[in-house]
DNA sequence: TCTGCTTACGAAAACGTTTTCGTAAAGGGC
DNA sequence: GCCCTTTACGAAAACGTTTTCGTAAGCAGA
């Protein structure tokens, strides 16, 4: 049985009161006395039992990370961002813990927020309602959306700039004298993913090159999920010259199949990814790419969720962190 | 203020002890009254705090990740682990905390575990000394230990069979026919790389191949660290025709160097990786390597801890699972 | 009617802190 | 010597559960 602090008390001849307050620098005590009091801490190798301190002080001290979507499937990724967010929350004397479903019940949020097991919530989802949000906004509770963008004002984000670099990508394909620039879309609409899709048509209307249809097609994110569409667009009549993947992950397996070909990359197709995953310097060629600050997202994050959590009530924080368009060997 | 249990008694007119009881499963509740009590918890939304119940309870139902090592270093290898990790704990009603510290202080760990955070802590190291390692033992706090073996009968881990896996490797090379095979390696000498080492070396010697010194090279785990190692092997007057890498990240640099030298692989130089990571299908050509069960590791990590935690003083379990040589095109 | 057993419930202790408030002692100004 | 302020400490409440133990009511058997 580890000491408590009514242990220390009696052996330091003090009161409880004395004890803790020295441990948790209350002014109202004499230095020596605190001098003693660590020092016998120390010795006795006490840590203040973490249920008792949560219960009296109402909070916990850690950040939940939410996923409502499996994790494997966005492992590369999260494997990106959680760094950042570890230490960041370390910084600030909190801890992570996982959690993960991949349905959409709202059930294990309201649950571990509602027990007070977490002092605030970063979502990573797919689908997470709008009565969700609701909730959460009702109840005040501490909480960050990762990755998405939000159209309400009254809740924070954290997002790539997903429609400038989508944007940006397709500019650069049309310098290269591209005319024909295919895009891999996903089948749904996410805000993330219509972002994307927005930042494509846009440019291709700034450089006043007509839209087709037919090169835009709607891929999931799964192994391999990239090669069909791609010969598909290769089957073309008047194929793409250039290949725009909403996913580094998808943009890979276009390399693949593109090679595959006979065809020779950037010089008869271009490809180009999003996302800047690592594995996208391990294709040959090296994958061209829109890099997201996925460390930085990860520490944004906890630094928000740290703001509401020391200072509740003030306004949503909604950010959109620049991209970074990053050329390599495909396009 | 959410509502707590109190409330709840006081809406229904019954004690505390007696709501508590019906919500936990408790034989002595009339079945009328567990009715009564479990439908007015769901409709006021009531979910005990957690930090109230943890303190009486003396447990958490959370389970730490800790990693003394960057967690950079190492992401894709935890990225494929964390999930079978979650998933697994989380079908026993726990939860997965995340700690990681980059130098070898244990205080951190005793902290955590003195405080009483955690029921049961993963250690994921390069380098627990043996001093922690007793500590723990003392304390009878539940730990397991992840991809290495430690030479000690009373502590638990789960590791791959790294001896095996090299030693298959280095078979398969060889039954190619290849004589000149050779190895990149690590600087330090832990355990786990230890154990490739061994396996390496004594299918040479079953194969009666004579060991060349000069064919094993120290390396570190960084990007690029593999490229400078293999241009120097390629050097050399008698080159390897072989190379095998102790972690896939570095195979990868090979076949980049061994390519970009005008040689093919695995007609002029096969190439060989170890851990089976996402990264190695996205190479040209595809990365032949030894498949670790990381996802069946990460599951079995955390059924151990929670062996350990419902039964304490059990016996250690010991565990060096099965790996697979995954042969794609490379070698 | 009494005894004993079962069933369903309640009183109260306990978990280990933090924090508010009260107060004795010490010190200083007059 | 008296009063006021400051300093250092302690008593006790509170956080919200779970769980032990006690007991009243109901019932059956004698």
């Amino acid at each position: 049985m580890p000491t408590n602090i009514r242990d220390l008390a009696q052996e330091l001849q003090l009161s409880l009161a004395t004890v803790s307050k020295a441990l948790n620098g209350y002014e109202d005590v004499a230095p020596e006395t605190r001098a003693l009091v660590t020092r016998k801490a120390r010795e006795r190798g006490y840590a203040p039992r973490a249920a008792a301190r949560n219960l009296r002080r109402g909070r916990t001290d850690k950040i939940a990370l939410f996923l409502n979507t499996s994790i494997d499937y966005v492992v590369d990724y999260l494997g990106a961002i959680i760094p950042g967010a570890v230490r960041s929350a370390q910084g600030f004397g909190q801890s992570l813990v996982l959690y993960t479903q991949t349905d959409a019940d709202p059930e294990p949020l309201r649950q571990v927020c509602r027990a007070g097991e977490i002092d605030g919530v970063i979502l990573f989802a797919n689908h997470y309602d709008q009565e969700t949000i609701d909730e959460l906004l009702a109840s005040r509770f501490p909480f960050v959306v990762m990755g998405r963008v939000i159209a309400d004002e009254r809740v924070s984000y954290v997002a790539p700039d997903n429609y400038g670099g989508a944007y940006a990508a397709t500019a650069h394909l049309l310098e290269q004298g591209h005319q024909r620039i295919a895009f891999l879309s996903r089948p749904e609409l996410d805000t993330a993913h219509e972002a994307r899709c927005r930042g494509y048509r846009d440019a291709l209307r700034a450089a006043d090159v007509p839209l087709d249809e037919r090169l835009i097609v709607p891929t999931y994110i799964e192994p391999n999920s990239g090669r069909a569409p791609t010969r598909a667009l290769l089957a073309l009549e008047e194929r793409p010259t250039a290949i725009f993947a909403f996913h580094d992950q998808v943009a890979i397996d276009v390399i693949r199949e593109v090679t595959a070909a006979g065809l020779s990359i950037p010089q008869d197709v271009a490809v180009m990814g999003f996302d800047g995953l690592r594995a996208g310097w391990m294709t040959r060629p090296t994958l061209s790419t829109v890099r997201q600050p996925l460390e930085r997202i990860g520490e944004r994050v906890v630094e928000i969720i740290q703001g509401q959590i020391t200072e509740p009530g003030g306004p949503a924080v909604q950010e959109e962190l620049p991209v970074k368009l990053e050329l390599r060997e495909s396009a």
